[in-house]
DNA sequence: TTGAAAGCGCTAACAG
DNA sequence: CTGTTAGCGCTTTCAA
């Protein structure tokens, strides 16, 4: 190891670090505080003082330390998320959301990927109240555990006592008392709709295929699936549930295994349009045709859906909206509001729509 | 709007706010520095005297402030990311790899997405440097045009004399003497064999579809494509080149437009799977076959490449080693290294290879 | 092994 | 309109 060079505590510094407003200051030979002004521009300077900072800024490449200014002022700037999977179109879709919206406000955007861990996503809530972060989003369905919403709903506590606030996006509200925006799209209702929808084409056997056993997500699209029967005073046979997870793969191999263990079905209902690609895959290599021997639907509509032939009927969730939304939400109330008028609901939800496409046809006996 | 609080300058604070090292030294007895040498761990502390500071924040739920121990420390522990657009499965995967890689250092990751815009760029590469990341990673294509160039440059200069570093992913590298990294995938190199495989099919008359016409990466895979034709000592018509955009919508009117055109071709190199999405879109419109009447071959090897029916032939590109990459060299030297022979190329290059899939075939006479 | 104290770079009273 | 100054919360000598 090289010897360190004598670094002096005193005013001098390394030549080759950062300047500093300190340096812009002596420059242009105003105070500290007038360049904090011209460069935070929300004060009055003079015009002459304005330019001569301006040019020390430029000559000496001067670039502010967002990590001072956010210890010194009150807000970080910066917005964080954190989902399971990026490269999933679902989150990212919501990431772009959340970013683009950050962005619109000025901030920054730090995203966490648990890559499917739910500790993860305590560990990464953490490290962004280590970043005061302005706000922190979580996204997507959550393991419905007692404890663990506990320590969420602790989280929530922590962050809405530093000013900043958490966002439940796409997933379940906490009790009631816990300082959390949640930010929903009517899962529920698309799932109904979606599951009318193949009624009304004449199906009642549908195989409900995907999603985690205990993520909330998963209930919520089951229990819109189980509503549209209900209001037609229909039954569902409880055999024709098959959940376990979301992914390809998955669908591939529980549409197979249904194949082979004879479940008597005509159309299937997957969780989710990757679930869906899974689901054709399996139909394709079996011979089975979309929609002449079996009907199809997902739910999401992300690109894959057209990519797919036939195109799949799903159920369109606003999801760069619902990133969008929840950074405005996140930062409702901190931001000085210009309208006063400007209320924050607690909770919003944004509305889902069906996609009619060209996989979903009359039923066929078998 | 309510009165303020009168908020002295004093010592109370606001009980509400977060609490800070100071408060877990009175509660533990000890001073300040003691605290902070427990958090970090990297210094002797009694195992009485860590266990009581241990204790005391818990008890009042301490959350380090990343922005303070930025400012008084040297690391920021935070790697920026800039892509064109994280929707994308390109950009995703590779972001994918970066947060992994930054999260294994210890370090969360700051995503960017300029959604098409090289001024954002810069941009958000002058954001990156307010927050003193401790590596920047430029992903994706760049405009090749000298003034950015030089832009570019004069941040990776700025970077570097701060500590940080700024890579380029899947980018040409700047000109000599320009402190960056590159990490770079072998596009001439795919694209030359994806092409042979083609010619070796019997295709000549190939037509190259895609991609900006001034971006690097557009200009590199049409290196390679004609590099494939050259080493075998055959012709290219030129007319036969269409670049542009990337993109489904590209894809798609181009393939119209080609065949309207009456373009004489009997395959189609796309120069990446999204775009491929886009040409098959077309040519199933027009009744053409792949690869019975047209073959297609794609890059990048992204999912939808197996969702296309017949599955796309594609070059898979390592997105995820490649942003793993961008990480470790960006982050070189700076991490007091174990091994000491751990010696930083500044240029890395990772391979690339063909995926036959099913969409080449033999070429038909039309 | 521990404490005191000097900053890190910036913002925001407050005074002029 | 501009300067002075007291911190923001933490790390890191230096001394004890």
């Amino acid at each position: 190891m090289a010897a360190e060079p004598p670094r002096t505590r005193a005013r001098r510094r390394d030549p080759e670090a950062a300047r500093t407003i300190r340096d812009v200051a002596a420059r242009a030979g105003v105070s500290t505080a007038t360049v904090s002004r011209v460069v935070n521009g929300n004060y009055p300077v003079a015009a002459s003082t304005r330019a001569a900072v301006e040019r020390a800024m430029r000559d000496l490449g001067y670039v502010a330390n967002a990590h001072a200014r956010a210890l010194a002022g009150s807000t970080t700037r910066v917005v964080g998320i954190v989902v399971s999977e990026i490269v999933d179109p679902f989150f990212a879709y919501i990431a772009r959301g959340v970013q683009a919206e950050a962005l619109a406000s000025g901030r920054l955007c730090l995203v966490c990927s648990t890559q499917g861990g739910e500790a993860a996503e305590l560990r990464f809530v953490d490290l962004l109240l280590e970043q005061r972060a302005d706000a922190v989003i979580l996204v997507g369905g959550a393991v419905e555990d007692k404890e663990y919403f506990a320590a969420v709903g602790q989280r929530a506590r922590q962050l809405a006592s530093s000013g900043s606030s958490l966002v439940l996006c796409g997933r379940p509200g906490l009790e009631d008392g816990v300082p959390a925006y949640a930010v929903e799209y009517d899962n529920i209702g698309g799932a109904a709709a979606i599951t009318d929808h193949l009624l009304s084409a004449g199906h009642t056997k549908i195989l409900y295929l995907g999603g985690p056993t205990s993520l909330s997500t998963t209930t919520a699209r089951l229990r819109g699936f189980h509503q549209a029967f209900a209001a037609r005073k229909l039954e569902h046979d409880p055999r024709l549930v098959r959940t376990g997870a979301f992914g390809r793969q998955w669908g591939y191999q529980q549409t197979l295994r249904a194949l082979d263990d004879g479940l008597d079905f005509t159309a299937i209902f997957a969780a989710n349009d990757i679930v869906a690609a899974g689901v054709y895959a399996a139909l394709r290599e079996r011979g089975l045709r979309i929609p002449d021997d079996v009907s199809v639907v997902g739910y999401d509509d992300v690109p894959v859906a057209t990519e797919l032939q036939p195109a799949l009927t799903t159920v369109r969730v606003p999801l760069e909206e619902l990133g969008r939304a929840a950074v405005r939400a996140g930062l409702a109330g901190q931001e000085p509001s210009a309208d006063p008028f400007a209320h924050q609901q607690p909770m919003t939800t944004l509305g889902t729509v069906v996609v009619v496409r060209d996989s979903v046809g009359p039923p066929v006996k078998r």
